[in-house]
DNA sequence: GCGTGTGAAATGCTTCACAGCG
DNA sequence: CGCTGTGAAGCATTTCACACGC
């Protein structure tokens, strides 16, 4: 009923409106989001719909409340605490990455089944042994994962984490992975997208 | 013409396809390809027809030779050489990645604006200043760049991209970018799919 | 008979175009 | 008057369903 794809967008949205706040823009219309987005106007005012905000005016919209009801919207009320697992060289990344991305979605602690990685802090996150998982995602009521693991691991921890109440996973194991339908699953497969740019910047006109 | 989607799925049909010939299976039906990539098997054979491939029979696809025409259909003829600019925790992640990622497509230099990053070479890949860009690029004839720098510099290095003659960018930061219709861009924003992993999964059924 | 290949239907997403409001 | 909000049209993608060939 919500396309995906509109909330995607209207992530992005909110983040360019908090770039039009710093820059002391107090109004913008889909026009303006649709140019910083490379979208088209129709198509934010679409999203924008989904939001059932209309408090739009012959002038545009409030950046301050527009981004208020966006947030009111794609937010967990009280925020968000996730866990990764796997910390490699992407798995570090990821946890600077979110480190500095804002409060509202915190990595609060990582896993690894080497023990030398473990009982560390790293860019602010605890890192513990694989064997103390469901102890932690328990005790902080943990309910979405990204999964930075090899493919070998990634569909017995998909498991795992589907038997202790996780609700949603970001995969970067390149594989799909089986779970039940109480868990949503993003997967981001660097290679396939690398694979799609060569295809496509062959193709494309210029 | 030929959907991003398919294309995608594609890619990811012939890294499932290298498995299977791993595990010494020689032969794979529409159903099979469609549960390990979790979709379906009429998606499955509706990719296939983009290929113009035509040669199953009642007992599936060769895994052979469904392998081979996914290779002449997606690879650059001689291989895909590609630079990485922004040599920080997930550029080294991404150079990590594709220096395991096998033969057709190699990362073959990196770019970073920091002096003390450059002149080594990590994970198999020569690290160059950023003044080098234009004449490495130009010399290894690099037509595709993955992006892995701060939000503040993305479009300008897009656009020096562009002028010299880049045709595909993998962007990693977090912004869209705007460049001519010469150049096929692909967007990998980690925030919005962790934000859109949140909201689906406050509203996954079960 | 089993699984493919593919028209045709269904679904989902984007764009158009314009009435209406401040 | 400019810009929003939204039916309706247009386009893309997915699914259905079944004839056909090995």
């Amino acid at each position: 009923m919500m396309p995906e794809k509109s909330v995607e967008r209207l992530s992005l949205y909110r983040r360019l409106l908090g770039e039009f706040a710093k820059e002391g823009i107090r109004t913008v219309s889909s026009a303006l989001l649709a140019e910083r987005s490379r979208g088209t106007a129709a198509q934010v005012r679409r999203d924008l719909m989904a939001l059932d905000y209309r408090r739009g005016s012959a002038r545009g919209y409030s950046v301050e409340s527009l981004m208020e009801a966006m947030s009111v919207f794609l937010d967990a009320p009280g925020g968000e605490r996730v866990a990764l697992v796997g910390i490699g060289n992407l798995g570090r990344a990821l946890l600077d990455h979110f480190d500095a991305a804002g409060p509202r979605i915190r990595v609060v602690a990582a896993f690894d089944s080497d023990p030398a990685k473990t009982g560390r802090v790293i860019h602010g996150c605890r890192c513990y042994g694989a064997d103390e998982l469901e102890t932690i995602l328990g005790e902080h009521s943990i309910k979405i994962v990204m999964i930075a693991v090899p493919v070998s691991e990634a569909q017995r921890l998909a498991e795992r984490l589907a038997a202790c109440g996780v609700r949603g996973i970001l995969n970067f194991a390149p594989v799909p992975l089986r779970v039940p339908p109480s868990v949503f699953v993003e997967r981001i497969d660097m290679t396939v997208a690398l694979e799609k740019v060569s295809f496509f910047s062959r193709r494309a006109e210029g």
